[in-house]
DNA sequence: AAACAGTGCAACCGCTCTGAC
DNA sequence: TGTCAGAGCGGTTGCACTGTT
């Protein structure tokens, strides 16, 4: 035998709430607490059932709720707690004081998915994927050239950029490989990251602009030297979030960030460094080029290639901080630089 | 000015999980 | 051990809003 519904269907209005519908289950709620939710809207002469009830008071009435646009440390927060906890909405929630679960979720859906599909981040796996990446828009920016482009090799597949060379002189054949790398992916996905450690190492090369200019040391090099600093906060996040979720990588149960050594140099912010020098580089010849200095051309611009359609409704809007959704989206690729606080303690979640 | 399209968000549904009894 | 209520989640819907045509 089923359980019996929350809530008698008959004479149960649904839709938007009316003020005078809040006021009642506030004056409720206040006089004796949020409780026996399925009792509540009768008491409370309420034609709601219990769980609309409970979903207005948690979502929209309750008095610590937070309304308006997210900040950038609110992104920031549920973008590393995201790749980390997966979707555990009321987890997420529970560290960003005043935002609901259902409206992170609805965020990550409207705003942050998309942000992150249009920088070529993959929004389950948090894994870079070059077959997101709006390379076609990226290839006929007039600001870079092939040799650009192909400067990018130790950070991007080079087989890819093979690829990209030759798009360049095909176009058609530019759509043809991304509907193939796309079924290729579709078939892949939550299976393995595309770029591998060994594919960075393989392709070092000394007089790569990537070399770090603090040390004279590659890039891939520094990863090294830092891997221990890498290891601590992995290991922090592995053993904590063994009990969560059987030792594996929540959003992928097949992955863990042991498995996964690019995913460990890419959230730990080396990726975000090779971004800043691989854009001076590509100012600096830019600008070198004869260029048009005002279009300067970043690393950041690729990775945040904007739509062929932007929403029109969020043109000319700004943002929590004064920022306009422009240079949100610029600082979203920032983003990939994962640290978790030191203040963030793991066993909360647990 | 009107129709249309794209977008964001509150709210809902159906289901599962969890803890109390 | 089974039942129940509450909580949580993914997915979806409906509507208001805004820019474009």
């Amino acid at each position: 035998m089923g359980r019996s519904p929350c809530c008698d269907k008959n004479g149960v209005k649904k839709g938007p709430w009316t003020p005078e519908e809040d006021m009642k289950l506030i004056q409720y709620i206040q006089e004796h607490g949020a409780c026996n939710w399925r009792s509540l809207p009768k008491n409370a002469g309420l034609q709601r059932c219990g769980k609309s009830c409970r979903l207005r008071w948690t979502n929209y009435l309750r008095p610590d709720i937070k309304r308006g646009r997210f900040s950038f440390e609110e992104e920031e927060t549920i973008i590393q707690l995201h790749s980390v906890l997966g979707n555990k909405w009321s987890s997420i929630a529970a560290q960003l004081p005043g935002r609901t679960d259902n409206e992170i979720k609805n965020y990550w859906n409207t705003h942050i998915r998309k942000r992150l599909l249009r920088n070529g981040i993959d929004p389950v796996t948090h894994a870079p994927r070059l077959d997101l990446l709006d390379l076609s828009s990226l290839l006929h920016l007039p600001q870079i050239n092939l040799s650009n482009l192909l400067r990018l090799h130790t950070l991007l597949n080079p087989e890819a950029l093979r690829l990209a060379a030759s798009f360049q002189e095909n176009p058609e054949l530019l759509l043809t490989k991304l509907q193939e790398n796309q079924l290729f992916n579709a078939q892949l996905q939550n299976q393995t990251p595309i770029f591998q450690t060994d594919q960075f190492q393989n392709t070092f090369d000394p007089h790569s602009p990537l070399c770090n200019p603090s040390t004279d040391l590659p890039v891939t090099a520094s990863v090294s030297n830092q891997s221990h600093l890498i290891q601590e906060n992995i290991g922090k996040i592995s053993m904590n979030s063994e009990s969560l979720s059987g030792k594996t990588f929540q959003n992928n149960p097949t992955t863990t960030f042991e498995s996964v050594p690019f995913m460990e140099n890419f959230y730990n912010g080396d990726s975000y460094q090779m971004q800043k020098d691989l854009s001076e580089n590509i100012r600096f010849q830019s600008s070198n080029s004869g260029s048009n200095n005002s279009h300067k051309f970043g690393f950041d611009s690729i990775l945040s290639t904007p739509l062929s359609s932007p929403n029109p409704r969020n043109s000319s809007s700004t943002y929590v901080n004064g920022n306009t959704e422009d240079e949100r989206e610029s600082y979203c690729s920032n983003l990939l630089k994962f640290e978790i606080p030191e203040s963030l303690d793991f066993d909360d979640f647990m």
